[in-house]
DNA sequence: GCCTGATAGTTGATGATGTCAACTATTGAC
DNA sequence: GTCAATAGTTGACATCATCAACTATCAGGC
């Protein structure tokens, strides 16, 4: 994208900032719930009822399948998450949350999803406005 | 924010997740410079001729200051950062940019903000607007 | 059926990240 | 000058993350 306009420069740059920004707040959220913020990507990545194959949670990560192994053998000990055996491939075994785990997963997103005050400078129009916007971007 | 509006509430659920997508960039980008992620956040911190306290960087990292020894350490024996005693506060050291620092920070800085081809998406009027609604809200 | 190559996940080795407690040096207030 | 507080380091330890080697399974061709 050499040829981006300005305008379209500096929103990356500042929501690039944003992420970063972001960054900080998920070691100390994490914290307060026994997690490190590894663990809670990959809780994140777990929706209940949807069980995830253990090779799609390194992809979207961006990190080795091994490492992927030490997470959740850790999360499985913890009683959060349980490997389970794909009926399609039997290599494959996919990953679903326990009753604690969903429970624990709700109560992160819940908090990490809670705006922050300094949203409430924007007016309703320009929230709309940003909504409609990230969702053109995100999708 | 408990009587946040759902706009509001929307317009953030999509921040953290345009947060959680840009995380998985990072590690890959970083690999190309022979950085760890946690290295790009220090040599980010770290604004040419703003030399800047240890301290600060472990606050704004959110981390221990011990973490930031270890960082630094490696940062520095690689050439790319220099610890300086602070004038004010003999405690204090400082940290600079070599300038092989500066310029490793330059391209990493560079390759951070440049914004994929997605943000085309949006019209030129929605990146203003963009840019608008997140300097209000990041100010 | 039987090779063969590719894929999913694990294991072991190794280095990096991150926290904690204990320590040194310095500061600032009394 | 004394004493609590602060900035940074050190050492111990758990976790994160990668790589290479391994097992088991799959999918294709013959």
């Amino acid at each position: 994208m050499k040829y981006a306009s300005s305008h379209a420069c500096d929103a990356w740059r500042l929501l690039v900032r944003f992420s970063f920004a972001q960054r900080a707040h998920l070691p100390l959220l994490a914290a307060e719930l026994q997690l490190s913020p590894a663990q809670c990507h990959v809780l994140r990545l777990i929706e209940p009822g949807r069980p995830i194959p253990m090779g799609r949670v390194a992809e979207t990560l961006a990190c080795d399948a091994s490492n992927v192994t030490g997470l959740v053998d850790r999360l499985e000990s913890r009683g959060l998450v349980r490997r389970r055996p794909s009926g399609a491939d039997r290599r494959v075994k996919v990953l679903a949350l326990t009753p604690t785990g969903s429970r624990l997963r709700a109560l992160l997103l819940d908090r990490m999803t809670t705006p922050p005050a300094t949203l409430g400078r924007l007016s309703v129009r320009e929230q709309q406005a940003l909504v409609r916007i990230l969702t053109r971007l995100l999708g």
